[in-house]
RNA sequence: GGCCCUAUGGUCGAGUGGUCAAGACGCUGCCCUCUCAAGGCGGAAGCAGGGGUUCAAAUCCCCUUAGGGCUACCA
């Protein structure tokens, strides 16, 4: 593969950003920035007006940037092939199409929407290939006169040619072969004057000069009809790469009835960006080793189109939370709290960001419940051990290991022994149960961990289970912990 | 309907004519442990079906089946 690849990214701004489309500008990413001289660039295709949004094109990119994709050339950026906005492009394209026309490749279609449905439904009820039949191939000068007299709107066809096999070579599929008479003569540009997408991004990527072209299987089909253009045009056909589609847990293409979608989605649960980089790396292609856990540069190094597969791959939610696990436990828990506030405040634990000091404590706290996250929102599901100062036993199993004959004793001393201490830490703290269960034995008694350890627990945090008790009420400090110590007994009496 | 793509455990996937058919997630057993996680060590679980080709087929060919895509003045 040649050093000048040049490869891109070229959205519809029409929605939230899907992870699939994130997965296709990822292997167009990991293609550029394995060679030094590549370059991914960033094309914005909105010419469907009417779905397309700036909103939309500021949550890409706003989402390429999170997951650490940055363009080379494109929308903001710029670049010598610019402008990178398909609708800024339009008087770039009319100089081709007049030249088709010119050259008799192209010609005006006065057909209208209802006569081309009709000739549609009579083909299909025929068991026909719904292709235009090109009644307006061929037009006189007096036709066409006639036409314009009407009033009609001409649309711009392609003259297909007929009869020949139309082939490329895909990096993932092989070499591929289709039959020009299965495309018919198909519009190139709208009647409103803006082409059409398979004509657009024909000339978008002549024009920007790139060279392997990587994206979701859905445009095999059309890529036929795209070479045509590219020989039409007399344009060098870039290599193309059709990878397979991203689908849900029922084999069907991912939509909204999957759960979360949207690649903003993750972001707000708290799923860490390398972490989805590395699942979607994964979905689609299979590194030469072993290895699962990839930072983006040895991603880069280890990517290749060669190990792509073929076949579609159903979007596994449960290993990319294994993945993002495996990213959480490595990183800054700092960085974790700051994830999880916007779900403590929606949960009412606090109203607001942290002032710096309380933030200086619930990071300790995170560090402590930092292994047990598949993502930060989850933080929400511990948080009540940290915001709950006023314990709540509920009666069952939990009252019940207060209101063990043993309890009231291991308690006491619990209590006097954590005010002995100068100071109180994960580490000075552990020895106070070793040493609770030794004065019980002193006394011929012989109690277990759990009898120690439970009671406390629940005294201290309202729950049975839990991350290790030393360490949280290290966090938790001895007045909070003593205060939710009596007030917990108080409520069982 | 036509054209096209795909098919290895529940999932991602290794595998490119000769392997006891990797590994990971999930599930599960054990260890660790106050608990829940994490971690460590095990286990169950797969070549869609049928025909060929070949000494030999998950691997090559054909058919069937299933899933998916395209067939737009959407992208």
């Amino acid at each position: 593969m040649s050093e000048q690849i040049r490869v891109r990214f070229a959205p519809s701004p029409t929605g939230p950003f899907h992870i699939g489309g994130a997965r296709s500008a990822l292997f167009n990413w990991l293609l550029a920035k394995k060679y030094a001289a590549g370059k991914f660039v960033l094309r914005i295709e909105d010419t469907d007006r009417v779905r397309s949004t700036r909103e939309s094109e500021e949550n890409i990119k706003a989402a390429l940037k999170w997951l650490g994709m940055d363009w080379d050339e494109g929308i903001d950026v710029g670049g010598e092939y610019g402008p990178y906005r398909q609708t800024e492009r339009l008087d770039l394209y009319q100089k081709y199409t007049d030249q088709l026309i010119a050259e008799g490749k192209a010609y005006y279609c006065y057909c209208s929407e209802a006569e081309i449905e009709a000739e549609r439904t009579a083909l299909k009820a025929e068991n026909k290939m719904p292709i235009y039949q090109g009644h307006c191939r061929n037009l006189t000068p007096d036709q066409i006169a006639q036409y314009e007299a009407e009033g009609r709107r001409p649309v711009v066809r392609f003259r297909t040619p007929e009869n020949q096999q139309v082939r490329f070579k895909d990096l993932v599929r092989g070499d591929m072969c289709f039959d020009s008479n299965g495309i018919g003569d198909f519009v190139i540009v709208k009647a409103d004057g803006i082409p059409v997408y398979n004509y657009a991004v024909v000339l978008d990527d002549a024009l920007m000069k790139i060279t392997h072209v990587i994206r979701a299987e859905e445009h095999l089909s059309n890529t036929p009809r795209q070479v045509v253009l590219y020989e039409a045009l007399n344009m060098p056909i870039p290599t193309f790469g059709h990878i397979s589609l991203i689908l849900g847990k029922d084999h069907t293409k991912m939509s909204k009835r999957h759960g979360a979608t949207s690649v903003d989605q993750y972001r707000q649960l708290g799923y860490l960006p390398e972490a989805i980089v590395n699942y979607l790396a994964l979905l689609g292609w299979a590194p030469q080793d072993e290895k699962e856990i990839f930072s983006s540069e040895e991603l880069i190094a280890a990517f290749s189109m060669d190990h792509v597969a073929k076949n579609p791959a159903v979007f596994e939610i449960d290993k990319l939370n294994w993945i993002n696990a495996q990213y959480m436990k490595q990183a800054a828990p700092e960085r974790i709290a700051l994830l999880a506030v916007p779900h403590l405040v929606e949960k009412g634990y606090i109203s607001g960001p942290f002032s710096e000091e309380e933030m200086k404590r619930f990071v300790r706290f995170i560090a402590v419940i930092q292994d047990h996250l598949s993502y930060a929102a989850q933080v929400v599901d511990f948080a009540a051990i940290y915001f709950n100062d006023k314990v709540e036993v509920s009666v069952g199993e939990m009252s019940e290991s207060l209101l063990d004959e043993t309890a009231p004793a291991v308690i006491e001393m619990f209590k006097e022994m954590l005010q002995a201490l100068d100071q109180v830490t994960a580490e000075t703290v552990q020895p106070i149960f070793k040493a609770i269960i030794k004065a019980f034995k002193a006394n011929g008694q012989k109690i277990g961990g759990q009898k120690v350890y439970m009671p406390l627990r629940v005294a201290i945090t309202g729950q049975m289970h839990g991350p290790d008790l030393a360490q949280i009420i290290e966090v938790l400090g001895r007045e909070r912990v003593i205060a939710r110590i009596d007030g917990a007994m108080a409520s069982v009496r």
